[in-house]
RNA sequence: GGGCCGUUGGUGCAGCCCGGAGUGCACGUCUCCCUGUCACGGAGAAGGUCACGGGUUCAAAUCCCGUACGGCCCGCCA
């Protein structure tokens, strides 16, 4: 070892000790004698110091070093006086004084400051860091990033290897089928013309791996989705892949508590996060109930501000925009913002209007509630809508969102989806408008009963709101061939504070169920020759079984409190699904596309 | 595939709306001074094809069009 130490680990207990020392020039002082360095290193950082006289030799590399230079230091550990101890680092109890030191290795001024982040407003354009993302993984936000994942992977391996599972690796080169995100292709040499797939998840081999008797099966599993980026979605990310044996869902979603609740503590024990969770158990919630009062499937449950539906109530008032949605057999749901009126402006409002738009709303009516000021008795409400409206409906209305002066009951009236989406989204904009969030809380919670099937699909087709190999209800067996979009499943999501941080089922185990599925999705005998392999396991003694992924990705994200998975990804790759650090992808040489059998033709 | 925002010395910004000499701020870098600092301090200096291409104009960082790159969003993401 070049070094006896890391900068992290030095204090006052090893006062006289002769150590070797190793790390980057942080914070250089020069006081015309006295040299300081602060040696940073993965750990912490390590003040030593140059004495001109003392070390007129070590001085003199000293005044050489510069910034991000790797320098190696000899010297001894001396206690600092208390009137120079820095309580800012652990270290800060001691120094190392230096007898030699030697430059390891040269750094040119870096594109970015590495020490300068202790402002939060002085962000460095995350281009540059991508560009110099081994320059940014010196930087304490990447290090501590990087360390908490490590921490929560750990985490989850620990409990895993506890309750009997067995960490096994699927291919990376697999089979491309139907359905679902698009796939990454990858050409055959040996079979020119076809083409491998790079997995959207291990399914298929976690089920196979149940058909072969592992019964508790788990992979920290890389899967690639050839889909856009966004903030919480990267084409290639890491899933906490887990697939069981005989179990009910209910097991899998302790297991799922015990994972998250032990990843908590962990990082909260390592000093990586301070927060606490909203629930004493993740509540379980059923697919309808959070799509009605959340509006969408990955509720932000750190706060109420529920969606209420009010079809019945304004059923035939007269209002002819509540009415015309409700004959075509849509939905009228109204969401109530406390302290609306003096908390949004008129311009606030046209925003919020622009915002539902997005999601297909005509528009955003709302009522300003307000006591008459006279007798106390009633309401001088404001609204552009009052004069559609009787009396008597509004205040029904009013009772039954719970509204009292001085808030906003907004309204949406279209097709359910339509009202779904955009009060769902409106909920979830006024959420981080009015600041009703605490940044320090953690609400996980499951959805369950999902419906098997997607909702209202235009093209008769029955599409999978999970994937194909959910088991359906069986009770709700026979409404696959009268009613499918009746059947409810087995699917259950892990929600955290508004993003789906997992996703899971009990599977299919059962042939003939598989094809009956198969039939619903209206698979062609071709596709359906695709999944041969699964038909032909269940053949072979399938147990019953179920699993779930869970987004390592996202959860680390929402932990640390960052707002972009690429913050807990050594290399993310951007937008487009460029990675910035080596420039990929790139073009390869016409040898190696000649040895693949594929001829590029590009747009002119 | 579409919409919005951004691109100004090495870094982060301001300047742009309302055109008039590359103007400013903070950090960094370099030189000099300084023997107890710790985001050291002090004095000074260097450093820019205002992303790129085109247009309007007597005149463009500034207005217009296009392109590239980055971000956010819609679509997409079983």
């Amino acid at each position: 070892m070049l070094r006896t130490h890391t900068c992290g680990e030095l204090d006052a207990l090893a006062k006289g000790t002769d150590v070797t020392l190793a790390g980057w020039v942080g914070s250089r002082r020069d006081h015309g004698g006295l040299i300081f360095i602060d040696l940073r290193d993965r750990y912490g950082i390590t003040q030593v110091v140059f004495h001109p006289d003392k070390n007129p030799k070590a001085y003199d590399i000293a005044n050489k070093a510069r910034p991000e230079h790797v320098l190696l230091v000899r010297g001894t550990v001396l206690k600092r006086p208390d009137e120079m101890v820095n309580e800012k680092i652990p270290t800060g109890t001691i120094e190392v004084e230096v007898m030699s030191a030697e430059i390891l290795s040269p750094a040119k001024t870096p594109p970015f400051e590495i020490e300068a982040e202790t402002e939060p407003e002085k962000e460095v354009n995350e281009e540059r860091r991508m560009q110099y993302r081994y320059l940014d993984l010196r930087r304490s936000r990447m290090k501590r990033n990087m360390a908490a994942r490590n921490a929560a992977v750990f985490s989850f391996r620990s409990v895993l290897q506890a309750e009997k599972f067995l960490e096994i690796e699927t291919p990376l080169l697999t089979k491309s089928t139907p359905e679902g995100a698009r796939d990454y292709l990858v050409p055959s040499r040996q079979h020119p013309g076809m083409f491998y797939s790079l997995p959207q998840s291990p399914q298929q081999y976690k089920q196979l791996l149940m058909v072969g008797g592992i019964d508790r099966y788990f992979q920290v599993a890389k899967c690639l989705r050839d889909e856009d980026t966004r903030g919480d979605r990267q084409a290639e990310f890491t899933q906490l892949d887990i697939e069981l044996s005989f179990v009910e869902r209910d097991d899998v979603l302790n297991l799922v508590e015990r994972l998250i609740r032990t990843c908590i503590t962990t990082l909260s024990e390592k000093g990586f996060i301070k927060k606490r969770l909203l629930y004493q158990q993740f509540p379980r919630i059923p697919y309808d109930e959070v799509m009605l009062k959340y509006g969408v499937d990955k509720p932000d449950l750190r706060f109420g501000m529920e969606i209420y539906d009010i079809t019945e109530t304004v059923r035939g008032c007269g209002f002819s925009v509540f009415t015309d949605a409700i004959s075509l057999g849509g939905v009228v749901r109204a969401l109530c913002i406390g302290g609306g009126v003096s908390r949004l402006t008129r311009s606030a409002i046209d925003e919020l209007t622009e915002l539902v738009r997005k999601y297909g709303a005509k528009g955003l009516a709302f009522i300003k509630v307000k006591e008459k000021r006279n007798d106390g008795s009633g309401f001088e409400n404001e609204s552009p809508i009052l004069k559609y409206l009787d009396d008597d409906v509004v205040q029904r209305i009013i009772t039954q969102l719970q509204a009292t002066s001085g808030d906003i009951i907004f309204f949406g009236a279209d097709a359910r989806g339509i009202v779904q989406e955009s009060l769902g989204q409106l909920r979830a904009e006024l959420g981080k408008r009015l600041d009703l969030i605490d940044p320090d809380v953690l609400a996980p919670a499951f959805v369950i009963d999902f419906p098997l099937f997607e909702p209202d699909r235009e093209n008769g087709h029955y599409a999978p709101m999970h994937h194909m190999f959910t088991m359906p209800r069986s009770e709700d067996l026979a409404l696959l061939d009268t009613d499918p979009h009746r059947v409810k499943s087995w699917q259950y999501d892990t929600v955290m504070n508004g993003y789906e941080i997992g996703g899971g089922s009990i599977r299919i185990h059962r042939k003939d169920i598989q094809e009956k599925i198969f039939e619903r999705i209206g698979f062609s005998e071709e596709r359906r020759a695709m999944f041969t392999h699964m038909l032909e396991a269940f053949e072979y003694g399938a147990p019953p079984h179920g699993g779930i992924a869970l987004g390592i990705d996202r959860l680390l994200m929402i932990l640390l409190g960052e707002p972009s998975i690429r913050e807990v990804i050594a290399f993310p790759k951007t937008g487009d699904g460029r990675d910035l650090t080596v420039g990929a992808p790139n073009n390869v040489e016409q040898s190696q596309l000649k040895e693949l059998g594929l001829k590029i033709h590009v747009k002119p």
